[in-house]
DNA sequence: ATAAATACTACTAAACAGATAGGATATATA
DNA sequence: TATATATCCTATCTGTTTAGTAGTATTTAT
């Protein structure tokens, strides 16, 4: 399962790149009350996701934020792996976070092989979406 | 990512699959011993896998867990399942944990098309994974 | 100056992960 | 029948994560 927060920050980036016709920023509070996420949480994410640059903010009136880059360059799996971490779901098997685990040697793991399998198709399809192919247009 | 108790729990069904040669039941110290796992939290996974049909179990001296049914007849997703819950990474998208997300109307989500084809390409290669699958023979 | 936006720090409640402790119960066998 | 040995069951515990909330500081357009 993805989080709560993830399919926030999905949507957020998704919203963001739907309204962007004009230069101007799009604002917190829109984005909340269009999306029906909690508006202090939602500033949380988006911050996150600016000190990852993937989106840029302005302060002060008029601010809000706009993405640092075009929307086809900014893939589903990046934003997941900013904010929920690993998508393998094994730590010996994950390409961004490896972990090696405690009870096993992985040359003689019985069940590394099948979780390769389940990672390599799960990022054929999500290295495959951007926040672009997702939006309306 | 699956919890450590499901890596635990798969590791040890693998394991009494590969000691039935005799009918003797295997003992949860004996696999607690040699998959590293701690034994009284094995115990309480060995426990739930019988409660869930998965295993059967015989108390008293020389008792111990045997598989109810033959390796091949127990899948990879049904003890993921049992251990972990959904296997979709959406609530909306589970075949067996089906939840409606609060904030979103289904027919108009953005993002539900793509983690339905993660989730049909997961089962895919999860589904024809089975307990005999993953022992040494 | 002021209104309105983000930035930042701190806190909280509830659930989950990963166990551990101790006693009750069943069973093989001497 | 006594005993050793296994599962069964209930309760508890510590730390982390999830999903937020509250309040203040700072920046900026007008």
């Amino acid at each position: 399962m993805i989080s709560n927060k993830c399919k926030y920050a999905i949507r957020a980036l998704v919203h963001i790149a739907n309204n962007e016709q004009d230069d101007k920023p799009v604002m917190t509070s829109d984005i909340a009350h269009e999306q029906q996420i909690p508006r202090k949480f939602l500033e949380i994410i988006l911050r996150e996701l600016r000190n990852n640059r993937i989106l840029e903010s302005k302060r002060g009136k008029d601010g809000g934020f706009r993405l640092l880059r075009a929307a086809e360059d900014i893939s589903l799996t990046e934003v997941m792996r900013i904010i929920d971490g690993p998508i393998a779901m094994l730590p010996c098997v994950s390409l961004n976070y490896y972990r090696k685990c405690d009870e096993c040697e992985e040359e003689s793991c019985e069940i590394k092989g099948v979780f390769e399998q389940v990672r390599d198709r799960t990022l054929e399809i999500l290295n495959g979406q951007t926040i672009k192919s997702l939006t309306l247009s």
